[in-house]
DNA sequence: GTGAAAGCGCTAACAC
DNA sequence: GTGTTAGCGCTTTCAC
């Protein structure tokens, strides 16, 4: 570890240790010679500012912190989920050079408001990126509020709070993969609900009712079925569906891992994917591509939307602007093998 | 943002800011009085220490590095790898009450060695978890080992290095796979290796070697192919094996994604799994359970291994013993539906 | 047991 | 353009 300060480095250059901090920050007002000269010297050295230092010194920890829901407690095919958005703020920290801390959290602790305090407290990140469901519960958004850091929130569904959110225009597209459907010739349309806790999916529904009239589909109840996100919960949706007499010529779920379930069930059923059921799901999870047939589904730009998270609370540390307002990262639709002309 | 510092703290409980920070280091010869006095202004401001000013000053950042190859780079299904070793480094940290840093990168980048150099010596975290198949690169261990920040490496394969690792069975435990193979009654037993960066990888075929011997079965060169980790690979292999005369009954192949690929092709073949061939895979990934038939595999203990690792290098920065030598994890043999008896 | 003083290595504010 | 002087909020050392 070599231990190589700033006041080595302004020696050898023959400096105050302030112009070397001026070359560092890459600040104006050193002229062409002096930081060429510094700069010569930190190479030689092999200089890097200690981060702890600046850090006390600044106010500014150059770390973003990115808190989500603990994956470990549900099945493990969000994995896809939290990569993909770690990807996104991953590829914006890397940009500015900021370090990314992960904090999972279980929303369902007692004392969850206050370990996430104490992180921010105590490590100070110059700004925190908040998952979905965790960015749509208030006393979640409260508290981290009042540490006074820059949040962004992640399709929190609903703007709840005066924070900045990134979000996904969930209800049009779902909407546009409804009347997709119907364009097929379907007039049997099923939607599988979400969990609740999730408004961003819940907006999938809406966008679903939108579809059905753009379409001039009469709405019907006996085609609406409640999951909870999983695929165990798809699986039991289809058999309710499936099982009518006169069933659903097409399935759009709230996600990709419950129309996994329905594309299952049909299997088992001896029902003939895309022939005679046609099914759709939400998300582009890794498990669409590996779900035969390929799954039709939204792409939801998970990781570009983190990235986006992360951009603006960057721009806000440099005070170019505060991180108020949102931002819509269009989805985009996804046609693979699982839809396709309605029978008959 | 609570600006309260050490100093308020003192002065409320009316003792000196070096007691505070005696009690809230846990340090011993404090009267419990003191400590009361102390604790009860705590909470009464609700003070968090800054943990810049303690690194600054203690040369400790509490903070652990996960560094990995960016997944961003393969295809999607090491999402869940990537997480569960994330999952495995939280765990012990949170104990620890230490923060995760996570940095993915390409090591087929050319300055790499450089990027977490300029990563260890600006963030200073306490300790490094260098997972495989990074772990197994000098350029990469000596870089960081340079800085002189304790390192375990994960499931290096092999020791080319002086620091701690951590890895698991992986050759023993693929001869008991070849073994329990050999059980069912199968004989032609083939193998599909993994990537060769990918030493711990490698150690499965030796295990496979070792299996057939301590079964009796004679090794044919034609029951061996090579892939690279990926599904797609995996098909190819299978097809190369499937089509001979004389083709084997089970095949065993170093990862999940590969034997995952296997099953697809035996799919399309028209050949019955595990009627008609027997599948296994190895590490348990979550696209084990998510294949039909769900796949027969050892389930690798990447998360206690993290977990491991971590703990090795927080013991070594408290002093209890330097991070050298090293520990295997076992890893368990886990039947599900793609394995059965040899066909007649 | 407890406290005073001296930094840790930087940046901020202001002087020159 | 560049340097000087103070801190940032802790821990360390060592005295009491």
């Amino acid at each position: 570890m070599t231990k190589v300060t700033i006041d080595d480095v302004a020696r050898l250059a023959g400096v105050s240790i302030k112009t070397v901090s001026r070359v560092v920050n890459q600040e104006p007002n050193v002229r062409r010679e002096t930081r060429d000269k510094v700069e010569k010297a930190i190479a030689e050295l092999h200089y890097t500012p200690n981060k702890a230092a600046r850090n006390l010194a600044s106010h500014h920890s150059h770390l973003i912190g990115l808190i989500y829901d603990d994956p470990s407690a549900y099945e493990v095919p969000s994995a896809g989920y939290v990569i993909r958005m770690q990807q996104g703020t991953l590829r914006a920290c890397r940009r500015s050079n900021y370090e990314l801390l992960i904090h999972p959290c279980r929303f369902r602790n007692k004392d969850v408001c206050d370990e996430l305090t104490a992180l921010i407290e105590q490590v100070r990140p110059d700004g925190i990126v908040l998952a979905a469901p965790l960015s749509n519960m208030p006393r979640i958004v409260d508290a981290i509020a009042a540490t006074g850091t820059p949040v962004v929130r992640l399709s929190p569904g609903t703007d709840n709070g005066g924070q900045y959110w990134v979000s996904t225009n969930d209800r049009e597209i779902s909407a546009e993969m409804t009347r997709y459907l119907a364009s097929l010739g379907h007039k049997r349309i099923a939607f599988i609900k979400g969990h609740p806790k999730h408004k961003a999916v819940g907006n999938r529904y809406l966008g679903y009712l939108d579809g059905l009239k753009q379409s001039g589909i009469e709405f019907s109840e006996d085609l609406v079925a409640s999951g909870d996100n999983s695929i165990g919960s798809g699986e039991t949706c289809a058999l309710q569906l499936l099982r009518q007499r006169r069933r659903p010529t097409a399935i759009f779920a709230a996600n990709d891992d419950m129309a996994a379930g329905v594309i299952r069930i049909a299997d088992r059923l001896g029902i003939y994917v895309p022939g005679q059921l046609s099914v759709a799901g939400c998300d582009d999870i890794s498990l669409a591509r590996q779900v035969y047939p390929a799954l039709t589904t939204i792409n939801q730009p998970l990781s570009a939307m983190a990235e986006r998270a992360v951009l603006t609370l960057i721009d806000s540390v440099r005070g170019k602007q505060p991180a108020v307002g949102h931002q819509i990262v269009p989805a985009k639709i996804q046609i693979r093998d699982s839809t396709g002309p309605a029978p008959d």
